[in-house]
DNA sequence: TGTTGACCCTCACGCGGCGTGAGGCTGGAT
DNA sequence: ATCCAGCCTCACGCCGCGTGAGGGTCAACA
């Protein structure tokens, strides 16, 4: 019924272009019907039928190369493939929300600077409680602490509110991933779980601006333990999390023990 | 104080690879604080800081040559690009949105198959009305339309439940492109609202299977105002839709018209 | 002292989904 | 006969790296 289409004709109902369609035909996607004795491609109902069910997939996000193979397949396949596709975009949704939850959480930073600046840093926890917690500090691991814990401050007021918030922005992906990792019961010995509470002990390390070492990792681990809102707060974000976390810090914190004394008295 | 860190040192610490490193250098994004004899790099402090702010911005999805002019800017500057890229953020949800909808009435058509294709086709208006119409258009065209009616009916029942989801995803995206132009108060006689006519005119002619002249195109726009569910159905994706379409649909079967009878008879 | 083995380097190609030419036919209207 | 629009086939470019190949370097151990 509907006459034999030109690339350009179809590129134009169908909203793509021309190039598009050469690409597709390139890649085995959507063949022309019939293509002349002078090369030109000509295309029928069929293909426009074809091209609007690829052009639906595409938009939702599916490779190229899966959608050949989802034309093809029927009923309930097709159904599981787009509830997986859903959850992938779901997924996608959920990320998005939240980097735009950070970068609010960032011009707040950003406006209220100085003010905010410790507050923030110490995660919506009072200047009180912050005080309490560098007194535990202190209490145990004596006056050296002090000194690291003014200087760590004196840094922090110096450095620029960007570099705070993405300071803040690591240190709370580092723990989604981590959650993460408590929800999926991955092993906190597994050497995955072990990079990334590396990267949280260099987190660290950068915010006191000096070297971890186990034992004042481990000390921090059992910082956490002992104050409730650092459990409340872990747990929050996953039930659980707040055991998981330390557990991971200290196994962490007991290999690299063992790694830098072995290199500093092998044997 | 932190001592120099090698590209392993430093991807361990911050989640990249250490080719990213690389290619950060390459492209003058992140250089190391120093390159040593014998062309090992070399970062410190500083370059772990700027590193943290570059993947923070990498994560909101700024382009990377645009990061590190990002870097420079200051104070009022850093919070209009942030809340640029907020919008951007919030349109990409929106837009993900829009295709699990999507895929969720997709599914919804594939499970209810026979029962619910000709309904949805549509576009949940009741059977009754649909006669309406339908009476409507053979009154106005007279029998020649109703054998078409049949005709596509046929055809509609015989297509595959993907087809219609396919077909049905396209109208949407159309009137969402042209509803957009409606809220920019783009002129409805400019050539990007035209090629976006063109394709709803080439889609009601897949529907019918046949051509759409330009008199059953204007015949059509006439159905849509002279109905109030029709006009509801627009004026509910934005304000002022309803006229707008049917102005725009009007002007281009005037301009088709007139192409159209001046290859037929020229002069 | 030499030998591992873990690190480091520089090319350089590949991917996905086309955009964007260059350079050259073809087809229909004048 | 001439024009121009439309068609074709290469083939390189983009972005953000992954993934080798091929070869130097460094610290630790025998």
């Amino acid at each position: 019924m509907i006459k034999e289409l030109t690339v350009k004709q179809l590129a134009a109902i169908s909203g793509v272009t021309v190039r598009t369609l050469r690409h597709y035909d390139e890649i085995g996607l959507l063949k022309p019907a019939r293509v002349g004795a002078n090369g030109y491609r000509y295309y029928g109902r069929a293909e426009l039928l074809r091209l609007q069910r690829i052009l639906f997939h595409r938009e939702l996000g599916v490779p190229l190369n899966e959608i050949g193979g989802l034309l093809e397949l029927e009923g309930e396949d097709q159904v599981g493939v787009l509830l997986r596709h859903r959850q992938k975009l779901e997924a996608e949704g959920a990320r998005l929300a939240e980097l735009i939850d950070t970068i609010d959480r960032t011009i707040a930073s950003i406006n209220g600077e100085t003010t905010m600046s410790n507050a923030d840093l110490y995660k919506g926890f009072s200047t009180e409680k912050q005080a309490a917690y560098e007194a535990w500090l202190i209490q145990r691991h004596g006056e050296p602490m002090r000194q690291d814990i003014t200087r760590s401050r004196r840094r922090l007021d110096a450095s620029t509110a960007q570099e705070q918030a993405a300071a803040m922005a690591q240190l709370q992906q580092l723990e989604e991933s981590l959650a993460e990792a408590c929800r999926r019961d991955i092993d906190p010995a597994s050497t995955a779980v072990d990079e990334l509470i590396a990267r949280h002990r260099a987190w660290v390390a950068m915010m006191w601006d000096k070297p971890c070492p186990p034992e004042a990792y481990t000390g921090l681990a059992d910082l956490y333990l002992s104050h409730p809102d650092f459990v409340a707060r872990y747990e929050r974000i996953a039930p659980g999390f707040a055991e998981y976390l330390v557990r991971a810090m200290k196994i962490h914190a007991a290999a690299a023990g063992f790694t830098a004394s072995s290199r500093l008295s092998p044997g």
